[in-house]
DNA sequence: TCTGCCCATGTAAGTGCGTACATGCGCCCC
DNA sequence: GGGGCGCATGTACGCACTTACATGGGCAGA
């Protein structure tokens, strides 16, 4: 296999000028660049990236993780990020934890193995030693999905608890009392127990009581959230307005109502969280809170790369969420 | 910050006996062993991969280009080929094309500047001159989602015009004659041209128009659908079956059926491809092909390890496609 | 003509690790 | 008691680049 060597021998030149030829072109004579370039394409040569983070102390590789992709809002902030950082010629790499701390933990180690110049994360919920860790190797890092006011834990992201409350704050306006919750496990997603405590501490300073049958924590995946809303209709005293604290579970709630010949909103409210863009196709459309995850994940990998290049530190950000009102939450009928 | 040298130093040791310990652990004193790990986490030592890659000229990553991720069928393979490298000690480096043929040109050259172990491409269609530089790079790659019978492209993946030819006879067997498509942009993604030319010469045999009117290629995106199931429901003589190229924008058909005050399978039949999870929530519950996703990411990882390992050439594997029959398609009613 | 500077290029010292080979020690067996 | 073997460890080279510094020629200004 051709190396800068090889191509240097061939074009009669040193090693650092088929070096420069790559990194700082305008630093060589036309003419002797114009040949190393033909030369390195006829011998389809390229450069080894490894040997060359190696020697400059940089890998133009950011690395994010994740705790699930199919199906899920992270796709598109993962999307965002990619592109974000494609444009700024650096590489992703992704490691999805699956929701796993131990799992996140080997990723963390995997990713500083490989010299990532920072990382993205999802969620601030981990072990100390882990952030321990990434300072000690001198990786910058930045947050996401999850707002801290630690100076430690540089954060670009909205505002769990409000985007939450906001949705709770919203069913209740409109006459409901009786309200589920759905979410993700609140023991392994900080996300979802952010939304969780909104949702409890919202029915508490209205005076709602909090039922346990009407709080539901389960996996990610529509499914499930068919089910958990199949179990609340079979209550005796059902809800009438059900919080999806994400989308995909909200369509499993809605085609779990259209099982049970339930009409939404006309019988039962649903709101979800993140605004997919499944949140506009499903029937009625879906009343919920749009999150910002493409601005998110753009402005995480932007900041992060600022601070790669020492630019600057990055601040934390905290981005604004939305009430989408679509069709499927209604007045409580008396 | 820490390396191998300075762990060495402060162990007594030489560095080829620390590098023992991260490789080859019982090939070192349990005593000696202890003693440099206990060094290496009061240290936060992470071993440089970069440098140990370059030395052992294998980097234990694998590259993977898509064309998208967000809200996509790719996200479900992807996740598989995460879990499998993951689970056999590899990184996975993720690529998006956007459908551009020169952004993956790029994308590709950078994965083999990072030493990829091994490519796993989308699709089968490329410029000659890109397949020359994997070979002459000695990257071996797996083709997915496209079937190829050239033994220059190993493919794991389904028969994209056997899969749609179901869905086209589908429609057929119940009555249908006035049959529209929905589908990606053939131009740029040669698994919807098969699933086109499926449709088509499905048509065709059973000695029906192609109405050129009936044919919508778009982006990968529900809206998109929609408006393409918007125009023709618009026509004079509209279709009275839909086949989509993809769950995703039968979703947005779906909708747009609803818009248009149109039953769905009793006015107009719609019948998807893929089997996302979304397939079982959508109001009617969307009939479908299902793909293997899963099995084609997992096998295709697997498949790629195992050849990056010496142990054997990745063979041509056709994996079996399936019609889903739920409640969107129903017999036309005279 | 000489000095000094700039441009294009070369020289060579890293960069942090893997690994082939060398070393040295202890033990077993003859 | 010596040869040989195996285990634990060390030595040192190589991996393919980047980059600080050196070199040398040409040219402008004194």
């Amino acid at each position: 296999m051709t190396t800068i060597k090889g191509v240097a021998k061939i074009a009669g030149v040193s090693t650092a000028t088929v070096s420069r030829v790559i990194n700082e072109p305008n630093k060589v004579r036309s003419e002797t660049r114009d040949r190393v370039i033909s030369i390195m394409r006829a011998h389809h040569f390229v450069a080894d990236g490894l040997a060359g983070s190696l020697a400059s102390q940089r890998s133009r590789t950011i690395g994010l993780i994740i705790p699930t992709i199919a199906n899920s809002i992270y796709a598109l902030s993962t999307q965002a990020i990619q592109r974000a950082s494609q444009a700024a010629g650096y590489t992703v790499l992704v490691g999805i934890s699956d929701f796993s701390a131990k799992v996140e933990e080997a990723l963390i180690h995997r990713l500083i193995e490989r010299r990532v110049d920072g990382l993205i994360l999802t969620g601030a919920d981990r072990n100390e030693e882990i952030y321990r860790k990434i300072a000690h190797n001198n990786v910058p890092f930045v947050v996401t999905w999850q707002l801290t006011r630690s100076r430690e834990q540089p954060t670009i992201s909205f505002d769990n608890y409000q985007a939450a409350r906001t949705a709770t704050e919203h069913l209740i306006s409109l006459g409901h009392g009786r309200i589920g919750l759905i979410c993700g496990r609140t023991e392994v997603n900080d996300r979802a127990f952010e939304r969780r405590r909104a949702y409890e501490e919202c029915l508490d300073r209205h005076g709602i009581n909090i039922e346990p049958d009407y709080i539901h924590e389960c996996e990610f995946e529509m499914f499930e959230g068919r089910t958990a809303m199949s179990r609340m209709i079979a209550l005796e005293s059902p809800p009438t307005a059900v919080f999806c604290a994400n989308d995909i579970q909200a369509v499993g709630a809605i085609a779990a109502c259209h099982d049970a010949n339930l009409r939404v909103p006309n019988d039962i409210s649903i709101i979800g969280f993140d605004d997919l863009p499944i949140a506009q196709c499903t029937i009625p459309p879906l009343t919920t809170v749009r999150v910002p995850a493409n601005e998110m994940g753009n402005r995480a990998a932007v900041a992060l790369i600022a601070a790669i290049r020492g630019k600057s530190g990055i601040k934390t950000l905290e981005l604004p969420t939305e009430l989408i009102l679509r069709n499927s939450t209604a007045r409580l009928k008396q």
